[in-house]
DNA sequence: TCATGGCGTGCACACGTGTGCACTCTGCTC
DNA sequence: GAGCAGAGTGCACACGTGTGCACGCCATGA
């Protein structure tokens, strides 16, 4: 009951017309004081709360954003997620979460659903659809900033902002170098392309700026079942005995989800992490410094990503122009390193 | 340009009317054959996507549920974030998420908010709003479900799924009874009251059953300072020497975050466990599994707390009746529990 | 006294879609 | 041939809000 008063109720109980009660909710300065108050009083008495489905048909806004997520219990997006909540909130701006799965059917629908409800904007911290959905997206003309898979050729509507992948990279793989590592490994993913692309070519680099030839049977490229933490772990566990049997020192993990399956792996077979076999990460999550030991590895600004992408596009929103934004990696240096058994010569 | 493309400009390239190309888009057995396939044909040709805003003013639904979350960087929070989009997305719900972070301002403006937005539904994850603003949730007349924190009084909109938290804890603690310990701590937090109350309330009842007469220094309650992992991990870090000064031989944790905090607390003053001290988590989320030494806890069925609450929902917004439901923990035994270091007479 | 101007209000239309009702047309039946 | 049923379509209104424009009123000034 106190539900379904609408402007007209309160215009009726004014004793005047829905205009000028919108004007006056709105704080028009065509409304006399007198009005305004008698009707913003009437208002508050009466329980009305604006319809915002009503307000979007009219004025073409919805104040709504979209935003979709590969996985929501990946720990590295939920802190994405965070920072993205932190500023949608505050500004107003509502916020329509999905996953994506990687499964393209999905994608494709969930692009479709925001089409329909006509999102002003769309925020995609799923690496595929930057790149494989750019048609479906541009027909919707409205703002998209990616998160951590970059806008391709600029065109005027993509943006986004991205970690520098291969700088941290290269700064992990020249800790383990600097202890005094030369046999290094890299465990890496399949399901997330660019990332893993970039964070190899770093480990490359660093890899040559020390005159080290890159063995074939040092890197292993996982094939995760699904998306987010328990794939990424159980496959990392599975190859990580081929490595250690490649005759690695070291291990550079594309992430701390990875590092931690080697963790695992180490374990079962009795091998001493950092004694025996040094562990890198990637992302510094939460769960990096709760194992053991506590993963050496490359911070990511993760809620930091989430809120400036946000920020950005709210201002795309308002129509002011962006800048794409790169963000720096930070190594951390904890338990899981230390310099090799023997020196290799 | 493919944009702005409506129903009535279908209507003019089909030299017809709006209200035909509506009927005929949904199917309506009042259009013949001919027509239907031709306005069908023309949509598509015209890149034509409905307006869900214009719908949801028109049908009174907006098929958009709001879900509200203490924190989504909360891993336990994360999956039954999931479990609820799995369930929406294929029935054609769309959700709104929000956090409310314990602060009973946002938690204000995040109903609001819904009520605004003409939800068909909310989904509350977050304890505190179940009881602190009935009248607001009322004022929105529409259907709420309550996930972890009960329905109270059951109203007619208010529905729940919750988790057997008292009989978990009892089976947990019971579990170290059985293993010989005698003196065992209980480590709780203060700001998710309801949950904390009825899992203290299992400890002492398996400690009641096996004529433990429990002291009050075995009992420790932590105030995060905020809400999610890292603050009950740091929280319970400070308070656990405290009960291990207290004499306990095992500590039953709130959750397992809380558990993690006990078990870098031990670490740090070389307390080994689980020979010297056993630990007992609760929800089994994933870090459980990659701790060292991984947790003993209790599973809980996270995912599907959320897909059930979100089918509950589903049907609630259809006009079915529905049940609440009560799902049941599971005890896990892992690393973390051994018998006392030496018995306790 | 009349023109002027400003202030406050109401009228009417718009946004995009759904739907009850009236209308037209075709073909059938008596 | 007139009447009628039924199928298909269009008209008009509704949902709740925002806003350009015209109107009425009152005060001011010539």
């Amino acid at each position: 009951m106190a539900d379904r008063v609408s402007i007209k109720d309160i215009a009726k109980a004014a004793d005047t017309t829905h205009s000028t009660v919108s004007r006056a909710l709105r704080d028009s300065p065509l409304i006399s004081d007198a009005t305004r108050e008698r009707v913003k009083r009437l208002a508050r008495e009466m329980g009305y709360t604006p319809n915002a489905v009503a307000q979007s048909l009219q004025t073409n806004r919805t104040n709504a954003v979209g935003l979709v997520v590969t996985s929501i219990a990946d720990p590295f997006l939920a802190d994405v997620v965070k920072g993205v909540e932190e500023v949608a909130q505050p500004v107003g701006l509502s916020v329509f979460l999905n996953a994506s799965h990687n499964d393209p059917n999905q994608e494709i629908q969930v692009i479709e659903t925001f089409h329909r409800r006509r999102v002003d904007g769309i925020l995609v911290a799923s690496s595929r659809i930057g790149s494989n959905h750019l048609d479906r997206l541009a027909r919707i003309d409205v703002p998209v900033v990616l998160i951590n898979s970059e806008a391709g050729e600029d065109s005027d509507f993509l943006h986004s902002v991205t970690v520098d992948d291969q700088t941290g990279a290269r700064q992990a793989v020249r800790h383990l170098i600097d202890r005094g590592h030369r046999r290094i490994g890299y465990l890496g993913v399949r399901n997330r392309p660019l990332s893993n692309e970039r964070r190899r070519q770093g480990y490359l680099d660093a890899l040559a700026e020390a005159g080290i030839e890159p063995q074939d049977d040092w890197v292993e490229i996982a094939a995760p079942a699904g998306i987010g933490r328990d794939q990424d772990v159980t496959a990392a566990e599975a190859l990580t005995p081929s490595l250690l049997s490649a005759g690695v020192t070291a291990i550079f993990c594309f992430n701390d989800m990875v590092a931690t399956g080697v963790l695992l792996a180490c374990k079962h077979q009795d091998v001493r992490v950092p004694d025996a076999c040094s562990v890198v990460g990637f992302d510094d999550i939460d769960l990096a410094r709760y194992v053991t030991p506590s993963l050496t590895t490359v911070h990511q600004l993760k809620r930091e990503m989430g809120s400036i992408a946000m920020q950005m596009l709210h201002d795309l929103i308002e129509g002011k122009t962006v800048q794409n934004r790169v963000l720096p990696p930070r190594f951390v240096r904890r338990e899981s390193t230390a310099p090799p058994p023997r020196s290799d010569a």
